[in-house]
DNA sequence: AATGTAGGCGGAAACGTTTTGGGATGTCAA
DNA sequence: TTGACATCCCAAAACGTTTCCGCCTACATT
């Protein structure tokens, strides 16, 4: 079966109403509709896509970059397959699908995207791990593509994002700790051009001088996110001349391989050091002693993500009249036994 | 700028020369092609995919459909993000995109492809995790859309296909038991429906039976491949009467609940009980004991995956002669300590 | 009987692109 | 001067669909 057409002349039926019968519009008869139906199955005809939404202009496909470097695909864990759950359950009301675009390891993130924007394959975009400056962002406002971030961003200035409380988790990290006696608090975080990473320390900085303990850059370790990066903050940890009591991971993940290095060293977390980590990664959940954590739930964060989206979008707006705001997710602390001790005051 | 022919107006140019400048066709003009370029640099024009694939007939998308459920997701850690780098590997060379399908929970896989294929937005899919009797593989065939699948299925007759060798890691399995002295060896397995359920028991049972071992089917436990299936299956394996010695898992997230149970109930893994894992998940590389295991490269099995593919595609046989044929995959052992104990004959 | 109305359908335009066939211009050789 | 040929470009067709507009018929109303 080739299109509509071979299918219209098979019926001895003009092909306009063959498109009504099939869409389901109105001024078509119910025998005829009937008919139509029956042999579209029979020959298995279903509209070509291509010709739809070039009439349409629209591809009801709403596209969630993410990228599949071999790094990406270790510390993803499964970030986007939890997200992809909410957001599903948002677009279904508007029987709008999904695609996740995976961005080749060896491509610029943002020729990818500009290729894929190009295909129109996809009506909006959702990217994440957005940076401080994001070219991303600037290419998609300037092609007005409609789209919605995961992380903040200083690019383009006002646009859709959902982000994470990375400034309350840090506060109630530190706040947890120092209520504990620490006062030498070390903290792991990416590079400061990741929003994330300049944010993260900066609240980190806030509230320890808020407690009346200054400020000292050799604790601010700078490290991938990764299993690996955790590994070698620890190593840097052990380094110290005056080793901190206490550490905050940026991600879970990192507890992993923090774990093994300071195993190594014989160090007993729990008990001569602290560890708090973020944000949810299901690796982690098997650790020896368990770890104390921001969680959060990636379903959820997916709803808000795709609503928020959707009320950027002109033909969706109305269903969401309030949720044009940016959110700033709030994690939800899991205590665990690896800060479970108080360190005594020294003089 | 809304399309091609604004683009000509502009430059007062037809827009069968403009097309043919930016696609890099011979017979234009290099001072032309210079100003096209730049005016569509300059505009940031891109050409409509839809206008363009439906003149074309084809759209340069491979898709791989994953499914995207609670379970699923929980489960598939990062298997198909690993096996989405050996793909674009392939794919690269042919300028083809990836593009992720993930098939909503609550809604059946079938009906999905099917929705996905009617889109025409991809020339080709990838299915996995197929079962014995696969419903996507007869609507693919049926529907003469190129596929390539992960995993056997009686359907269809002669599909492409890349397969994990489950009966040698099976049999291996049992061999590298029989040897240690094991006689009573149980093992785990999802449905005989699926066909990975169905080959993997019958290669043990050949094997256990080669080495006059009676074949007990109350040493096959069909649970869930999970971290709660192992965890079933470990509760399941206390409860029999003659306890077996060894137990092999189709998939090592299951053994994170395994090792949990037996561990509530005091069984020593690597002592009292051999533990075989099957299938390489980050999140068990970290149990204690460490988890003997057969391994495989995700990136590997992506290449050969898209390389099947592709050699069933007539656009892009040629470049793929004998890739035609399918492939059994093998597995390496990595040996750990959870098997590391021999058991003394008894009489 | 004339008019109005609704249901049902066909014809044709439009979406944006690529591709084909052919036309115009210029150059070179005979 | 003519013809052959290459270069460059234009016009138009085609891809498959949806949707607008208007026509026809049947029926109800006056």
């Amino acid at each position: 079966m080739k299109g509509i057409r071979q299918l219209a002349e098979h019926l001895d039926i003009s092909i306009g109403t063959v498109s009504r019968a099939l869409n389901g519009k109105p001024d078509v008869n119910e025998e005829t509709r009937r008919r139509v139906l029956a042999a579209a199955e029979e020959f298995g005809y279903v509209a070509n896509q291509s010709g739809r939404s070039l009439r349409q202009g629209e591809t009801k496909v709403i596209g969630l970059m993410i990228e599949s470097s071999q790094e990406a695909v270790e510390n993803a864990d499964n970030f986007f397959l939890g997200v992809t759950s909410g957001l599903q359950h948002v677009f279904a009301r508007h029987k709008l699908d999904l695609l996740m675009l995976p961005c080749p390891a060896d491509e610029d993130p943002c020729e990818y995207l500009k290729r894929m924007v190009a295909r129109r394959v996809v009506d909006a975009m959702i990217i994440s791990n957005t940076q401080r400056v994001d070219r991303r962002v600037d290419l998609l406002s300037r092609a007005k593509i409609p789209f919605a971030a995961v992380g903040r961003s200083l690019s383009a200035g006002n646009f859709p994002w959902v982000d994470l409380d990375f400034e309350g988790v840090a506060e109630r990290a530190v706040e947890r700790l120092v209520a504990r006696g620490h006062r030498r608090i070390a903290i792991t975080a990416p590079s400061s051009e990741v929003n994330l990473g300049y944010v993260f320390v900066e609240s980190y900085r806030r509230t320890i001088e808020r407690h009346g303990i200054p400020f000292d850059p050799s604790l601010v370790i700078r490290v991938k996110s990764s299993e690996q990066g955790g590994y070698q903050a620890a190593h840097e940890l052990l380094q110290l001349g005056h080793r901190p009591t206490a550490v905050i991971l940026i991600y879970e993940l990192m507890a992993i391989g923090l774990y093994r290095r300071l195993m190594e060293a014989g160090i007993r977390i729990g008990r001569d050091l602290a560890v708090i980590g973020f944000r949810d990664a299901p690796r982690a959940r098997f650790l020896q002693p368990s770890l104390s954590c921001f969680r959060m739930s990636l379903y959820d964060l997916g709803i808000a993500l795709g609503q928020t989206l959707l009320a950027n979008m002109p033909a969706y707006r109305a269903f969401y009249p309030d949720g044009g705001r940016n959110i700033v997710w709030p994690l939800e602390l899991a205590p665990g036994q690896s800060d479970a001790f108080e360190v005594e005051a020294q003089a």
